[in-house]
DNA sequence: CCTTATGATGACCACCTGGTCATTTTATTG
DNA sequence: CAATAAAATGACCAGGTGGTCATCATAAGG
């Protein structure tokens, strides 16, 4: 996916402002009706050009979504670089709510980029689909997994906790989260949706928090419960 | 959404068996394609039937798809009740386990309806996306808070839990988990897509293992790890 | 200034979509 | 059996799609 070039040298040669229009007419449209329902006649038409001026920047519909996807990766994958540089020693359970934040900033800024991957995401009979989710999916595997693992043997991490689990798991929660707030009734009614910053802040305390302690009362395993006693409030 | 009929008396009178067949046939269209992408002409086509028929019984493509996806709410909602009502009594975790492990059968059941569920779950610009998102989303609403609620009086979850956190955060690991399982590339390399009984069973105990226990060492709050001289294994 | 190469254009193409409806077939009733 | 009601049919419609390409405008080079 990476070296090959779904752009024509018309299209390069272009000055960059025109460039720049045409795929943030192209990121909208997709943005807003996903692949198949996305227009190129539309799009010419905001654009004020020529249908066959498409065709001939891009060759297909599908190339110009794929150099768009390809634009995202990168932008992703700065992103994420730039957390993972700017969050280095510090405790397990910042760096992942620094991770969050980053996550949530990154929408905050392209918010067109996130709907794309959304759109794709269980579109199973989408064409290189999978190629596209596994560029995308290293999140959990090139990015979570290293920190989670030096996590463990700097001692933040029970020993014993499975490294592909705790990705598993954290990718599950922080998507959703991330999910919950760009996205109508995914926030199981916490008010993520659109969220203040102030807001996002605190919930991103209380669900990293979730994650270090469990839900469990501090004592009893499996058995029978032996907080009933403990009455100590706030 | 619960009182409207989305088909004609021609359709309700015809055998039952012609019936089924003609839904079975729209669901499957509708769980490979999505609602866009899924062509009247095809499932015509595949029954032997008229097109006129089908508009004659539902009258739109979109009530089509609404009888269907009642009907699907519908199948859900007796699956929840069941493990509700089943799991009664017991410990939360246990429950807890036991609605994961239902979820699967569900979709081992009935593949294609969760499916359906995945397809619309992102595409927005969907009529009546949000109705919809409404009616199955109350699954953390009308189902986990509940039993989180009753875990806490019981005294099996701690006491200054937030429900409604704790219902987000549920609803993500549980979702995630059925998504892994039936779409590719979703698992982080945990192995769960299709995965067989077994694995399945293990990798829910390990799951809510961690949501009862946390991933933080046994001791530590947020500053400097104690766990260092720890070095007992296994 | 003319020639040649390159880019822009939009009419046009085949194809497919959801939906309609006059017509025919089938079932019901007197 | 005839008359009527109900249901099945598929040719047809307008509208949209991604994609093509002959034609025209512009720029480059001699």
């Amino acid at each position: 996916m990476e070296k090959t070039v779904y752009v024509r040298p018309t299209f390069t040669k272009l000055p960059s402002d025109k460039k720049e229009r045409i795929l943030d007419v192209a990121i909208d449209e997709f943005s807003r009706c996903g692949y198949d329902k996305a227009s190129i006649n539309r799009m010419v038409g905001r654009l004020g050009i020529a249908k066959g001026s498409i065709f001939q920047y891009f060759g297909s519909k599908k190339n110009l979504y794929f150099h768009i996807f390809e634009h995202a990766v990168a932008l992703v994958k700065r992103s994420l670089k730039g957390v993972k540089a700017g969050s280095e020693g510090e405790d397990f359970f910042i760096r992942l709510a620094m991770s969050l934040q980053a996550g949530i900033y990154f929408i905050r800024r392209y918010p067109r980029i996130y709907q794309i991957y959304l759109k794709m995401l269980f579109q199973e009979d989408f064409p290189f689909r999978a190629d596209l989710l596994k560029t995308i999916r290293l999140f959990s595997i090139d990015y979570l997994r290293p920190i989670i693992e030096e996590a463990v043997t700097a001692g933040q991490l029970r020993e014993d906790l499975d490294p592909e689990l705790a990705a598993f798991f954290l990718d599950a929660v922080l998507d959703r989260f991330l999910q919950a707030y760009c996205v109508a009734y995914m926030d199981s009614g916490l008010g993520l949706y659109q969220a203040d910053e102030k807001v996002i802040e605190e919930r991103i305390q209380d669900c990293i928090e979730m994650v270090r302690l469990g839900m469990a009362t501090g004592d009893s395993p499996p058995g029978e419960s032996a907080a009933k006693s403990m009455e100590h409030r706030a």
